[in-house]
DNA sequence: ACCTTTAGGACCAATTTGATCCCCTTTATA
DNA sequence: TATAAAGGGGATCAAATTGGTCCTAAAGGT
């Protein structure tokens, strides 16, 4: 249980790509996707999400392409997660203060320490601590 | 992400109920998935992986069902949750010790770290403890 | 024998996942 | 002002997973 999905294995492959490339430069779509072994329109609608959510920014025509919106160090991998996975939730009673069944279900806080402690780790690490590990 | 499926829900909610019961007292699976407000037949089969894995005894016939294994408090929620979910591996790349693209991936490290704190805070809570807690 | 109760497999519908396709809009430049 | 080069966004689709039912078999009590 608890898997990544490959919408967001791609995702972090190809924002890390990005964060590899000289800072400015415009990177193609088919060019990430191609360095990242990633379908391209499957790619496409992941950098969708990261340009409406600002983690990219995107620009159209010819020269266009993407370029990372902030440093990558100032990108966290919880962001890139949950732009495509959506919010880190072990449990879904942790939408509502109490569970559909009656008052606040017994395994709540333990899926809250979950919750607390995954975004925890995934929000110490950036994308740019991940770009500059050894290459594989 | 990494949300709990009915299956795991439905686990709980039945192995917590069977450990509110009289030690040694005998529960039939119609009884438990009417006080768990499970379907009957889909918790049959989540009790039959509980029993594969040695958590509850069942018996068969008349005067048959199911009976914790061992006390509530040498339970813990991770075999509950990991007997319906399967173990917990938030990236596939846990399973081997590197990655399918070549050298062992960049949030191999990352992923193994959440796999670790989401264990031990899972190991830490015992089916006991939830039943013991105020009913909703 | 017969009834009760779990075991286990086959099966099925709904949802999610993983992807592709097509047309639209934007933009640079010839 | 064409035209080619991008990304935006919706529709669509197949495969896998999830959630659940049904039926028959096996085991155990009376």
């Amino acid at each position: 249980m608890m898997e990544l999905t490959r919408k967001g294995e791609y995702a972090i492959r190809g924002i890390i790509y990005l964060a590899q490339q000289p800072p400015g430069r415009v990177s193609l779509i088919s060019e990430i996707a191609a360095a990242a072994e990633v379908p391209q329109t499957f790619l496409a609608k992941i950098f969708q999400s990261f340009a409406k959510l600002g983690l990219v920014t995107s620009s159209r025509g010819t020269g266009g392409g993407f370029v990372l919106a902030r440093p990558a160090s100032a990108i966290t991998l919880r962001e890139v997660v949950e732009a495509v996975e959506g919010p880190i939730l072990p449990n879904r009673c942790l939408l509502g203060s109490a569970c559909d069944r009656g008052g606040p279900c017994r395994v709540h806080a333990v899926w809250k320490q979950v919750q607390t402690e995954v975004v925890h780790i995934l929000d110490g690490v950036t994308i740019d601590t991940l770009a500059r590990n050894q290459d594989s």
